[in-house]
DNA sequence: CGGCATCCAGGGCGATACTG
DNA sequence: CAGTATCGCCCTGGATGCCG
């Protein structure tokens, strides 16, 4: 019985989604930044799946949402303590990841390689 | 420059993804271990999706797979070093989910209620 | 036994337009 | 400026059936 690995998935798979650590990442070195600025150090994030993104962080309470009532509207983003915990444990497979990156790329190539071309051919 | 993290979150979405992690847990401690028996080790997972994580965890270079040309064949899987290199660096990660899922799964449950429920009523 | 091919449903995600 | 709503595509992943 391998405890179960299932909140661990879900909360990876999350983790893992296609935004949630880039959106982390930009909020790792800043206190507090406005969905604009965001949205521009994304880069390349849609408006809704910035907003969809922040949710879920909130709603996991990583990220803390301030709003001033002002006009125009001001909404501020930060890491919560607990957001800040996960990107530290995080780190160690960012740094694997960046180690290893170019290495499992080449496995890819080959892989494919050999897979469409078993014998060199071609 | 926050460097390019696009690669980490392309590794972190296959590692994210619904079965790669409950994979690798299994793979953790066994040495090699048989298609049939990772299936059931797994449990849930369906033998097409088994098969589709495996070969990406194959062509990541991050499993060994070794064929025996037997009848009835035989197929067995282990974990690479770049694979043990990312378990390891996996872990943390791990204990901290371990750590906080009750707390975001609380963080969760009072979101939802604030959201449908802005003022206590009901 | 291992695993690929096919078919099909559900959800993730993007583009666009509209509100406070 | 920040966010919601709607629509629609596409990809993920499950079930089934066939091959070596």
């Amino acid at each position: 019985m391998p405890e179960d690995c299932r909140p661990i998935g879900n909360l990876l798979s999350r983790i893992g989604d296609k935004w949630t650590i880039l959106v982390m990442r930009v909020l790792e070195r800043n206190e507090a930044i406005r969905f604009k600025e965001l949205h521009r150090a994304v880069g390349g994030i849609s408006q809704r799946m910035l907003t969809v993104t922040l949710r879920n962080l909130e709603r996991d309470g990583l990220v803390i949402r301030t709003v001033y009532p002002t006009i125009p509207p001001r909404v501020e983003y930060a890491l919560s303590e607990r957001g800040a915990g996960l990107q530290e444990a995080m780190m160690p497979l960012f740094t694997w990841t960046r180690e290893n990156a170019k290495d499992i790329y080449q496995s890819q190539i080959a892989f494919d390689l050999a897979k469409e071309d078993p014998v060199t051919a071609r």
